[in-house]
This record gives structure tokens, C-alpha cells and sequence, in this order.
DNA sequence: TTTAAAATGAGAATGATTATCAAGTTGAGG
DNA sequence: CCTCAACTTGATAATCATTCTCATTTTAAA
């Protein structure tokens, strides 16, 4: 990765806003001070500095939702090889609502894990 | 919620086919044997089925991602009246990775946990 | 029946993101 | 310090998922 001021500049607005921003919202920020920034450019580094690691893109099972006609509490794997969604068990992470709710003291009403990696059939 | 025979078409479409399906894969399910349900009708009954906690929506911060300079493993919260997004420490599910690796054989490379509810100030 | 509320289809509109492409920038090797 | 290929960029078009609009039709309670 080379280089370049505009990439600079977008690492260091997230560093300095702490409050997970969506990519818009980074827009609008950079904006101020780096109005030649673009739109196109943002997306792209911040594609690249999440593909290095260096930050990290917060997401679901996007870019579209999934349904689900079992609707008991359960977790869901996707197989990042064949993009299949599995269901898990709650048994894995008993009493995690309740042990965020005392670390937090926040008052918590669902949750949601999505674990990623390769099923059965695609670690063959 | 009006009975309405396109909405029995989606629940029973979604009641077939256990693959989460998107709602485009559930559009072109539902096409081959009823080309009349219209796309929007689908969203909206796919919408309402889930608000009635008929089915189960699949998503995690969408419509949009969010970014994090914190590359450490955490979990996050998001506030459901005031939309921000809040870090949750990691120790609140302690080999949730492991022990869904053991339950389903799966590799995991990776895992998100995403509550949602009311934060502290908007509990006020 | 009557009738108001609920639901529909078709397509336009929106929002987030990705793709395209010509032009400018970076940096390793000479 | 040149050169040149690889990397980046800005502007904008394109795409994809989803929501909105609105005129028409259906549902169900009185």
C-alpha cells in the first residue's frame, strides 16, 4: 500500500471520532477540513485500511438481510467459502445479555452473533 | 394485520426453504409460483412478519457499516433511541468462538456480537 | 350491504456502496 | 534525480437493496 495524503487523512479522522461513524458520517467530517476528498476514495481506503487490519468495518450479513422463519433464540454462521447461513445453537453463549447488562448497566433487549469462517463441506 | 393471500405466500415460502434465504433469493422463489406478488409487497409483508415477531430479520447495524479505529476484539451496542454505538468488552462471552467450533465443526475465523436496547442516558 | 382500514402492484425514488476511467502520484531501480 | 509501472485519485455513472408513492383492490367489522 502506498502512500497518499487522502488515506492519511481518513485514518486520522477515525482516530480522532471514537463513536464507530458510518462512512457518510466520516464524509461529512473530512469534508470540513478536506473538501477535495472524495467520496470514492473514502470508500475505497477504508476498504483497504479494514483489509489490513489496521481498522474495522462493523457489519452483519451485508450488504442484504437474511430471514429467518425460526424465530427461538439462536446464533447464525456464515461460510465465508460457499456464503451458506447456519444456525447455532444459544447453548455457546449462555448469559451474555445478562453479563453485558452488569458490565455496560445498559439496558439490553436483543442481541445478535454471527460467526464466519468455513463449514463442513468447505474445509474438505 | 388483514389476512392476504400474498402474505400467506411469503410465510409459507420462507416456512420451505430453511436456507435464510435474502428477499431477492425469496423473490425469485415465490416468482416461479406466483409472478403477481410484487417486489414491494414482499419487503412489506417480509417487514411486518418480522415486526410481529412472525419471522426473524437477520441484520446487524444495517442499512449502513460502521468503522472502528479500535482493532482489539470487542463486541458492540447500539442504542435503539439514540443510535450510538457503544464498545463491549470481550470478556462478557469468554469462548464463545470455541465452543461453537466444538458444537458445529465448523472453522471459525471470526465472530461480531452486536446488543441492542437503551443506553444509560436514554434509560433516564 | 356499506365502508373505512388494510393491502396490493407497478414503478419511481432513495441511500449506500462499487465500478469506470482518464489523469495525477509514488517509489524502486538505474 | 530520471523513468516507468504500479498505485491513487476525483468525478461520475452504475448497481443493489430497500423504501416510498399512489391509484386500485381486498378485507372484515358493523
Amino acid at each position: 500500500m502506498n502512500y497518499s495524503k487522502q488515506r492519511e487523512v481518513v485514518l486520522d479522522a477515525l482516530k480522532e471520532n471514537v463513536i464507530h461513524p458510518t462512512a457518510e458520517k466520516l464524509y461529512s467530517i473530512i469534508q470540513i477540513e478536506y473538501p477535495q476528498v472524495s467520496k470514492a476514495t473514502l470508500y475505497r481506503n477504508l476498504a483497504q485500511l479494514a483489509e489490513a487490519g489496521i481498522i474495522k468495518k462493523i457489519d452483519g450479513l451485508e450488504p442484504s438481510s437474511h430471514f429467518d422463519h425460526n424465530t427461538h433464540p439462536h446464533y447464525h454462521f456464515i461460510c465465508e467459502k460457499c456464503g451458506r447461513v447456519y444456525d447455532v445453537s444459544c447453548d455457546v453463549a449462555k448469559n451474555v445479555a445478562e453479563k453485558a447488562e452488569e458490565e455496560t448497566g445498559f439496558k439490553i433487549t436483543s442481541h445478535e452473533i454471527v460467526f464466519k469462517g468455513l463449514c463442513k463441506d468447505c474445509q474438505k
